[in-house]
DNA sequence: ACTGCGCCAGTTTTT
DNA sequence: CTGGCGCAGT
């Protein structure tokens, strides 16, 4: 699919533009026409490791040196938080103070910054709460409820799901078209859709679709506050274009043609969103959406090695409909792309680690080499292999902070606090921890509260002071209604931190966590301490909930030497010298509910993921397949991925375990050991080589048992506690690998460091 | 009001 | 095999 390089996509670089910016030195010749193509809509079509971000960064501050804007007239939209800051800190590295002024955050962030500014235009109150996905689907269930729909075979998540793509695509109730009905409750979802954002809106609230879709609203229905916008912004600048869904475009498009200097950045071929409302199409379109676009290509690629990136290349030239890209590089060839098939997913884990030891060994870091899994259940059989040899390593992605349970409940508690009105929070942490305020209370509440068209908590005043509620539930209530109002006193004099402990602690939810006896407490207790360490940087609590709902992300990526373990989506525009995508097996990679859902274009997105995947790396790619996987319960054979066929013969090497001789990529090309390079033969050895085994040593053994009495363990029977098995008994202990029966996760072998006593 | 049992489902994830 | 959820029973 990949076209001839542009002869001629660019105007001649005028050697004047040079003088005065040294910055634009550091550029190559692409790039600086992408940073110097000021005027007019741009598209820059980055591929993978061509200095995209740069190109960004050098644009912006571009145009604040050459002074033809202030900062406060550029509008920078990312999609990420993390992208937002990494963008921000550089551009200050470039310009110093001025990047203060600028617009630069995510789409949302954005919006809502507007949407405060003009909340009445849209039938909101300034303070409105920005509600998250669990807050959404109680919302749901609440309107599925009164709607009298069977929650079981209409889920409330499902609903969820219908109406934000309906806002991804930037309609409101009123502009679904009829075809558009979904087979959401025989057609019903429409109208649900309709009370679904009526309920939002008494709760004066917006989940995070309508930040962009009241933002559109706004900008349709009041032309001079958009005119005002499209003058103030007249540069604009776009990262990650291929991620944009249509709301996005949409109010891009309202934005730009104000001066129509609109710059996006993106790559077509990393289009991995699809599943949740991004637009290929957008990026594919952009000449016709943005009249007059200039492109720039940028195929330079400074990141991987020759072989990586034809491997890669070839791969993705499967896909159709791309608007095609020849990447190039310099340097040596390096290693090829090393392919092999293992018997089932604990080998593929223990080859994995034994290469990873091998690297360690020649002096690689381990925070060099990433493992990148379609899904997030694939983390399992490396952790476990890491933890019995004692490989650190970190899983990044799950669970963000602000989303655990324990987070969750101690922000409802502040949110309650901030915005009385606030029904979702209140509803969370009204009987948490238990106060005998049990369902039928609650109903009572609702009753009153529906009936008379007031927030939850107004209701629970009235409430107790009648006789309406069981005695014992209407003490609790009246007792908690007195610590809402005084800790809202309190709120005044207090900084937010101090506050935030003094509720945790005298509700009792503190204590909740340190009465419990499960085996994920203690970490929930620091979470909680974290949390409100995480306050300290906050002047109001009204400000930490705006960041805590919109900017609040965990970077777990700080600290230390460790194996990164992530899926092939949070690893997307990250980095790594060596690189192991594991599980290339059809109905895994691609995934089958991939293609059950979306068929071709499902395909191709999957495709992309593994276009993604390769050109992470910067020297070293190891795919691997099972020929036997468990899933759930059972044993299943596979076959290894059709990418695996798809990647081209010259830059890959097969090498298969011994003894497997299934699957159709295992060895095609030239049998198992024909023209294994080194580290092939390296990686095809090293799973079979007897890892050197601990010396039974008496010195050895007395020395790991005086560490471990140092540590406070001594032996066989002791208990313990590990950061994720939980608390166990020590059953075995071999030098410094101990077998532990643990209490919820049975039992598992584990390195003495991993462990301390409970 | 809470506990326990049985049923079901079980890619990817940001805001 | 899990975990989460809803319902039924105490």
């Amino acid at each position: 699919m990949s076209e001839s390089p542009e002869p001629d996509n660019s105007a001649p670089v005028r050697a004047g533009a040079l003088s005065g910016t040294p910055y634009l030195q550091a550029l190559n010749e692409e790039q600086r026409v992408a940073v110097e193509a000021l005027d007019g809509p741009v598209l820059v079509l980055a591929g993978a490791g061509t200095g995209k971000t740069r190109v960004l960064i050098t644009r912006l501050a571009h145009i604040l040196a050459t002074g033809r804007a202030f900062p406060g007239q550029i509008l920078a939209v990312t999609f990420t938080n993390k992208a937002a800051r990494e963008m921000f800190e550089r551009v200050e590295g470039l310009v110093g103070a001025s990047a203060q002024g600028l617009w630069l955050g995510t789409f949302h962030a954005i919006c809502a910054r507007i949407l405060r500014r003009h909340a009445e235009l849209v039938g909101l109150k300034p303070s409105f709460t920005i509600l998250d996905t669990d807050d959404q689907i109680r919302l749901a269930k609440q309107v599925l409820e009164a709607a009298n729909i069977d929650e079981k075979k209409w889920p409330a998540r499902a609903l969820v799901t219908v109406i934000q793509r309906w806002k991804d695509k930037g309609l409101a109730p009123a502009k679904v078209p009829a075809s558009a009905a979904s087979e959401f409750a025989n057609g019903r979802a429409l109208e649900l859709y309709g009370q679904y954002q009526e309920r939002l809106r008494t709760l004066n609230a917006a989940d995070f679709g309508d930040l962009l879709l009241h933002s559109l609203t706004l900008f349709t229905r009041n032309p001079e506050v958009l005119a005002d916008y499209q003058r103030r912004f007249k540069y604009i600048l776009v990262d990650e274009y291929q991620d944009s869904n249509v709301a996005q475009y949409l109010w891009l498009r309202l934005l730009a043609q104000g001066g129509g200097n609109i710059c996006c950045v993106g790559d077509d071929d990393q289009s991995i969103y699809g599943w949740r409302g991004a637009e290929v199409g957008n990026i594919l379109r952009f000449e016709k959406d943005f009249a007059g676009a200039r492109i720039v290509r940028l195929e330079r690629n400074y990141r991987s090695t020759p072989h990586i990136l034809a491997a890669a290349s070839g791969l993705i030239a499967h896909n159709e409909g791309r608007l095609g890209k020849t990447l190039w590089t310099e340097g040596e060839d390096g290693d090829k792309v090393v392919v092999g098939g293992v018997w089932d997913g604990a080998e593929e884990a223990r080859m994995v680690a034994d290469e990873i030891e091998a690297l360690q060994r020649q002096g690689c870091r381990l925070d060099d080499m990433a493992i990148l899994v379609r899904a997030g259940a694939q983390t399992r059989e490396f952790e476990e292999r890491f933890i019995l040899l004692g490989i650190p390593y970190r899983v990044i992605g799950g669970l963000r902070f602000y989303e655990r349970h324990e987070i969750r409940d101690a922000v409802a508690y502040l949110r309650v606090l901030a915005q009385p009105d606030d029904d979702l929070a209140f509803e969370r942490i009204v009987n948490v921890p238990r106060r005998g305020i049990g369902k039928a209370s609650l109903q009572t509440i609702y009753r009153l509260a529906r009936a008379e068209g007031i927030a939850l908590t107004t209701a629970a005043g009235r409430l107790v002071e009648t006789d309406e509620i069981a005695p014992r539930a209407r003490g609790s209530l009246s007792r908690l209604l007195d610590d809402f109002d005084r800790w809202r006193a309190q709120a005044q004099t207090m900084t937010p931190s101090a506050l935030a402990k003094g509720v945790l602690d005298e509700s009792g939810y503190t204590g909740m966590w340190r009465n419990g006896k499960s085996a994920d407490a203690p970490g929930r207790l620091d979470n909680l301490k974290e949390f409100v360490a995480a306050l300290e940087d906050f002047e109001t609590v009204g400000e930490f909930l705006e960041h805590v709902s919109l900017v609040m992300d965990h970077d777990r990526a700080a600290g230390g030497d460790l194996v990164n373990v992530m899926t092939l989506h949070s690893g997307k525009g990250l980095e790594f010298d060596t690189v192991f995508l594991p599980g290339w097996e059809e109905g895994l990679f691609p995934h089958t509910r991939a293609l059950d859902q979306s068929g071709h274009a499902g395909l191709e997105e999957e495709r992309r993921l593994a276009y993604v995947g390769i050109t992470r790396a910067r020297k070293r790619v190891r795919i691997s397949f099972a020929a036997n996987r468990r899933l759930f319960n059972q044993w299943v054979s596979a076959i290894p991925s059709r990418f695996i066929d798809e990647l081209p013969p010259d830059h890959v090497e097969h090498m298969t375990s011994p003894g497997l001789y299934t699957g159709r990529g295992a060895g095609r090309q030239g049998g198992p050991d024909a023209g294994l390079s080194e580290m092939g033969m390296a990686f095809a050895n090293l799973r079979s080589r007897a890892r050197p085994g601990p010396a039974i040593d008496a010195d050895a053994r007395r020395f790991e048992a005086a560490k471990r009495r140092g540590a406070g363990i001594v032996g066989v029977g002791d208990r313990v506690f590990h950061q994720k098995f939980g608390y166990g008994r020590i059953l075995a202990v071999d030098l410094n690998k101990l077998e532990i029966i643990f209490e919820k996760a049975g039992i598992k072998k584990v390195i003495d460091s991993f462990v301390k006593p409970a």
